[in-house]
DNA sequence: AGCTTTTTTGAACAATCATTCAAGTGGTGT
DNA sequence: ACACCACTTGAATGATTGTTCAAAAAAGCT
């Protein structure tokens, strides 16, 4: 078979899930081409090296991850019922026995030391996903309360991916949420 | 020389460094021979892998870190004093250039997935953490009332660890803090 | 059919990984 | 002075790392 048996975007989706999991150096070549069922020269044909798949794969995340936030918003009444749709479901997520967190965090985490340009990428996405919150809940409020606001609803949901990992932390991060952000029950 | 040249004190600080810093799957056993100026031999002598060497480093900086919050607690004349002063040392630190959050919240990030045993370590000594607030925050509030703004503010510190590696932060996050936490200013 | 192009294959690459170990070193106790 | 012990040394271990490449295989084009 000469014509390509595999397509880019579901490539990139099985190895999103690798590199989500296991993070950018416990994922090895060997892991990848078992993920994708492609071996090492398809891998490198089509993606350069594992640093510009895991970009890819990155990047891939980051604009799944943000066009969920504008679906969710859409699919709720005002911005303040979008936000805690997105929490809830957050919330959900972390009860997963294989829950990982972000990948953004993640990556954030495990690049910042090396100056890795793929720490920058991660860095700047998370600081688009504030501005994104930032312009919903303009609509609502002024502009210098919604910047605050949105920095708030920012430490909260990075404080809720970390928290996620203790076990049984669900109930307890619900009630959290409702004190640290009371103005999400405004109206 | 056949006596020790070093303690065994010293290189677990040099290696919490470079842990802290890289990560466990990043940091190379060569890394950690250059870091503590032993030899492959020695560390294997001393401590009997890299993963019992990354164990020990980390227990060693948790129970530096809760040492440390004890500490700032006797230093301050009340507990939300006490409380605000910790909080204010870790926006401090996020401003350094190799700022690389906190090791037990990377740790728990990197390692979750692969069911490891550090995982865990580094997940029971945030909730022990998160306990040890409990408790001082008895001090002034009911037990509900104590449990309930602990459970706040370890979201609010994980939150600022990660907000941290965000570019100039800092001075958003005081804000954050204070909208976020307004019982801290209590009395 | 024949030529070109694109993709797959799987072995092979050098480099690096964590770990081991026999030999060397020097202080301690007798 | 001698044996013992604790520790250091540095090379060597086999496995795994990310990456490359020549050869094969299949489709499109003329």
């Amino acid at each position: 078979m000469a014509k390509k048996n595999y397509q880019r975007e579901d490539v990139l989706d099985k190895v999103i899930t690798l590199f989500w999991q296991q993070g950018y150096a416990a994922s090895s070549v060997q892991q990848i081409t078992k993920a994708t069922g492609l071996k090492p020269g398809s891998i490198y044909h089509e993606f350069e090296s594992k640093e510009k798949l895991f970009q890819e794969a990155l990047a891939r995340y980051a604009s799944s991850s943000i066009g969920s936030i504008h679906q969710k918003m859409a699919n709720t009444s005002n911005v303040n019922e979008g936000i805690k749709q997105i929490l809830t479901d957050l919330i959900e997520q972390s009860k997963a026995c294989d829950y990982c967190g972000c990948f953004l965090i993640k990556t954030q985490l495990e690049l910042a030391s090396q100056g890795n340009s793929l720490y920058k990428f991660a860095s700047e996405q998370l600081a688009n996903i504030e501005k994104i919150y930032t312009q919903y809940l303009s609509l609502t409020y002024s502009e210098v309360q919604a910047k605050a606001y949105a920095a708030q609803l920012m430490t909260v949901i990075f404080g809720i991916r970390i928290y996620g990992y203790q076990a049984d932390s669900a109930n307890t991060i619900i009630q959290t949420i409702n004190a640290l952000l009371p103005w999400l029950n405004e109206h």
